[in-house]
DNA sequence: ATTTAATCGAGACGGTACGTCGAGTCTTGTC
DNA sequence: GACAAGACTCGACGTACCGTCTCGATTAAAT
């Protein structure tokens, strides 16, 4: 894995290989030991790499974290688009659950809101960099389907809090279970209040 | 209940007064500078009580900040019963956006809620404990509402979700500001799905 | 062991099984664990005896160990008194390093005096309670012969030194074996600096 | 030996100047409050250290009194060679009482042999590192005399005992005075064993 | 016969130091 | 100039004993 052409310093650049490494290492050790088992010294010894390395590029762990997370994060939760709202609200919220619930970068994405609680730093860089995009995309099949005429011009926001909202707290409150009948019967209860 | 000045414990002789002081300092360190700012050699020192103390009565930092929560919740949050399912839910919401947002126990909760999503064991006792007893009140409006034949026969549970659910969301991950606009809206739409 | 007639507390005087108990437990810690392993908690948890009880009567737990090895000096190392000096310094000498080398007393000595040269108050208070004595037998073999007219009027202080103190140095400094030989040589050599 | 400025160990890069402050603030702190008074962190406070890089280098406190022990000793205690036996001896025992009561690598000394009387391993490390070179410089006027023929071919390691016994036997556990009068007294006994 | 006071086991308390872990900074020599 | 290695200072961890302090129970002398 760790190649013959192992990079040890170079005059120009730095180091693609390093990088990833750390990265995966971070990943591995949230995996395998939670959050407080990520450490920059583990990751470091983990990687193969040195601390300075890991300080050179990333300000704390949860910078690593965070750019580990956004790598697996690439092309999720995009909603469908079937131009059937219900389907499509159906959908979306059944993957959010699955990744929030049952993914790896689920998990990262849970250990950094957690964390976010004590570091308004990082709750701050988390809805920049991540939440912000992730709501652009909530929020397309409400607008589709005020453009088609499906649904009134209601707050789209409100409206997004409303459908995802549940879904987020059952995952970081109760801990109960998000069942498809639990996101369906969410959709249906949205829907009912603008019907005709 | 806690006598008047000092506990008998065990044996003889916890004292109560260096058990206050710890729950005391520990809020005050919570409120100043944060969970990370939380040590046990923090509340130890600005409590005058021995680190041992700590120890011997508490495992963790957590269950301090667990302890000294229960003692400040003691009578938040519960409904006001005015027969107006819509007033009630209302007054409800807000209060609870209050509470999370702007009190002292609201932030104890954050941050606990944050330390919760890496510590499994602190979860089950954070629901056990508090969620729970926070649930049951949650469910009151709507129950009496069923009693009264205000609302049809829903899923209660759900229905509590769906209410506090949004809130919860803005406060721990979008962070954005939770207005009696907004809780008002979330009454009206729910309300919406049930009426004639 | 520790009889139904437990003795738990009284009007006048303090409990001799307490007392005995204290001084069992220190000698058989320090046997088993060395000086460091002897604690006042220790004690107290072994003689089944409150910590109070111990400070109550000893500042310390080297005064207890004192007590300890004096109760178990007893009657030790008196030098015979057969009129044949060289027999009896050689008896002597040889008790005396058997009583260093190879008896539970022994060993406390070797350990007070070791701690001794850490605390000046012990060492006082070794050197009063005891070598001062034992130094008062260690003279009579001299003193006799001297009165005798077997031994010109020497000084009985440094002829003492010169014959207990090698014996001390290879106990207490290089660990070498102190054999029979060992000291028979010393007393030959001894005498042979008075002879005429 | 060691280099100029830092002091390159294991890898690169044991601080030498970390190193001596440490040696030093042990023996002050020795001097000043004791052998109890000598605690890892004291020397770390007082060497403006970590107690990590004392934990680093060092096992525990005797080992970093060892090695100041050790510096400081150099060149202590080699007895002169004039040619005068009895002159030597003088001189040399002279400057051992001198060494043992008066001098701080002697406070260091009687310390380290103390603590020795607790601890077989530092007996141990003490003679091996010490005591044996220590005894091959008290050998050489004895072994000096005998090749001269001013001596008998007598066994040099018991008269060594002969001689620095007493002196260590009145310092390690009467605490008596040692005058220049007593061991001068010490080398004429010690003499008239084999005078023609 | 009852009070009363010294002593007991028990153990909580404020402290000091322990030895360990990880943080973040710095230096050194290699590529 | 980035890298691996690793020593450095610092702060907090959780533990062990220290010596002091109640507490309630026990018990024999003094009422």
């Amino acid at each position: 894995m760790t190649s013959d052409t192992a990079h040890r310093g170079n005059r120009h650049g730095r180091s693609e290989q390093a990088r990833r490494a750390v990265l995966e290492a971070a990943d591995d050790l949230l995996a395998e030991k939670g959050f407080a088992g990520v450490t920059i010294e583990g990751i470091a010894a983990r990687a193969g790499v040195a601390k300075q390395t890991i300080y050179r590029w990333w300000p704390s762990k949860v910078d690593v974290l965070l750019e580990a997370f956004t790598e697996d994060m690439a092309e999720h939760l995009t909603p469908p688009d079937t131009g059937d709202l219900a389907a499509d609200l159906r959908t979306h919220l059944a993957n959010l659950a699955e990744f929030l619930t049952a993914s790896d970068p689920g998990a990262v994405f849970r250990a950094l809101t957690g964390q976010a609680q004590h570091d308004p730093a990082l709750a701050t860089r988390l809805r920049d960099e991540h939440l912000s995009h992730q709501r652009a995309r909530d929020r397309l099949p409400l607008e589709r389907a005020i453009a088609r005429g499906d649904l009134p011009d209601l707050d789209v926001d409100e409206a997004v809090d409303h459908l995802v909202g549940p879904v987020h707290y059952r995952v970081l409150v109760t801990g109960t279970e998000v069942s498809r009948a639990f996101t369906d019967n969410l959709v249906a209860a949205f829907l009912k209040q603008h019907e005709r």
